[in-house]
DNA sequence: TGACATTATGACACCGGTGTCAGGAATTTA
DNA sequence: TAAATTCCTGACACCGGTGTCATAATGTCA
């Protein structure tokens, strides 16, 4: 037998027509149990797989979703951020249970990227991820909206979609941490991250937090903010230049877990004592949170469901049902960094 | 326009043949260059994509790769193993660079899991990647060589096929810990990984640390070593039987970084100061290894190469062009977890 | 026994490209 | 001017399945 098996190979041996074959294999119920058992027998014995492109041809379809991973342009390219890769890791397996397969991509945010999986049929939908600039995707979004291509996306709103977007409850999250310090009498705070919305998930992570110090008689001061994108390194030059600028506080909010790092580490620096002089609290609950010293207070976001969710939602997009827009509740992990 | 464009439509609005357009587009020399342009423009302006499946069936190629991971069956299902993840980034990125999309799946060791990515056409080729029972892997690899299936593992090694795989130089970083013991005069040396062979990398990190010690005239003590699994649960609970045994030791290499951040934990809760009591090494250099508390020293293995490598040697044995086992060289990393 | 439903199968068009072959038009050569 | 060559294009078979339609064989009922 040179090259693959196909279905006529089984026809020839099993005595049938290729027609039936396929039937056969595919267990409908329009063939002769015997029939069906023989075809089995011999695809079997031939190593027979049904061939995927011509399958997916014949249907239109492809049984496989593909996953675009937004980097944050400015981050280092060799580390990919770890809650990236958890969620990765979640929606692999999310796949594999709803019997797709899952194309990988990474991109950057500035590529011509929209629709390019699915119209080429080598996927039937998309899932988009990542942090960053999400307002300049909105026109991408629009594009493929009107391509009526099959997406979600975590984290980033789209303009009268809240259906495609399945995120945490970012501000939720942000009166967490407001709590867990209040509660902890430490209301001289500050907060590292994007206090402007131009990254929509920390700007929500802020004003849940900020709302929450309000409803407790608490006054953030804006000159204790500072913006930083989600690396450890921006944390720490975005700490230090809080420092050096001699702000005073007990309490530091950071947007995501790398930021809270990175600020830990000028803390130390400085001699300031994590969390005796200052308390810290992060966001997304990574791995290294709880090894890193001291292990680290944060908001975790439970990247196995989101997910699920993600996938699952996509499905149903798919098969033209309602999605209802998903917010998952965060969940406060409390570790020495803040006690 | 219902339904996505075709070249058949290019055709139709450009008033050539639909032949002339798939050649057009795939920028054959046999096109004039004013047809070439006219079906460009409206392919451009239809958002024509090529039809991955009806290209592919037609050329028997997929210009996709497929990832099988397999996970330690026996560690924790919500976290992967970061040094994978890491590995996972990498191999993107390479496919990305050599215009491959990449598949990714998790699988698990005993599952029927052999060339069904490539017998249907979905890939042109498999990675795979994992620790732990590769002994269990070789009749699979067999299955998959008569199969004629392109493929290339990480770490395990195929018989009589050096080619197909790419791997750290295990027993070269051994070595490389066991010199760094001796140059900081900690000769009372313990071991925790699999000094058996059934983890045929660990093995070798074994060899290369026991043989390098020997050669520096010390032995280690079979009493001193202990079996773990790559997670950070079994190196704690590997050290704290150790401890309990009353072993003594000064120096302690870990056969992974999980191992080690599992081993530090069980040293700190019996009063056991790292590095001064005791020197700890471990291997990988994954993302926490820097942030653990002391940051830990570590055999790295360049996770970048790696998967470049891992993607080159399988594009070359899709091209039928000639593969040479590829032994990257380790690179200790110091830290302040061994001096 | 004839009308009709049921079951199992084969023939065939089709999905949307790619590659081969034949041939017309334009250009060069004898 | 006829022959040869080059350039460009269209017709068509093909990849390997899936789905529709026609039909033969068998069973059911009046």
């Amino acid at each position: 037998m040179k090259g693959k098996a196909t279905s006529f190979d089984i026809a020839h041996y099993a005595g049938v027509s290729q027609s039936t074959v396929s039937r056969a294999l595919r267990n409908s119920h329009l063939v002769n149990e015997e029939t069906r058992k023989r075809v089995f027998d011999i695809a079997k014995k031939l190593n027979y797989k049904v061939d995927k492109n011509a399958s997916n041809l014949r249907t239109q379809q492809s049984s496989t979703l593909a996953l675009l991973l937004f980097e944050d342009p400015t981050s280092d390219e060799s580390q990919i951020n770890p809650f990236f890769l958890a969620m990765l890791g979640s929606i692999t397996r999310a796949c594999a249970k709803e019997g797709y397969d899952l194309l990988v991509s990474f991109q950057s945010a500035s590529a011509d990227w929209q629709a390019d999986y699915e119209d080429s049929h080598r996927a039937d939908g998309i899932i988009l991820l990542g942090y960053g600039d999400y307002i300049d995707y909105q026109p991408k979004f629009n594009t493929l909206l009107e391509q009526n291509t099959k997406f979600v996306c975590w984290g980033a709103t789209v303009d009268n979609r809240p259906d495609l977007t399945v995120c945490c409850d970012n501000y939720g999250g942000g009166k967490l941490a407001a709590e867990h310090f209040i509660a902890h009498s430490r209301t001289d705070c500050a907060f590292i991250g994007d206090a402007s919305d131009h990254s929509p998930e920390f700007f929500s992570r802020f004003q849940g937090f900020k709302d929450e110090l309000l409803a407790n008689n608490v006054k953030i001061n804006e000159r204790k903010t500072a913006n930083a994108i989600s690396t450890e390194e921006s944390g720490y030059h975005a700490t230090r230049s809080l420092i050096a600028n001699n702000i005073k506080f007990n309490a530091l909010f950071a947007a995501s877990d790398l930021i809270a790092i990175g600020a830990i580490r000028a803390l130390k620096e400085a001699n300031i004592n994590v969390p005796k002089d200052v308390a810290v609290v992060g966001f997304d609950n990574i791995a290294i949170a709880s090894y890193v010293n001291p292990p680290l207070t944060t908001i975790e976001q439970n990247t196995t469901i989101a997910g699920q969710m993600l996938v699952e939602n996509l499905l149903k997009l798919i098969r033209g049902e309602d999605v209802q827009s998903t917010l998952l509740p965060p969940v406060l992990i409390s570790r020495k960094s803040s006690s």
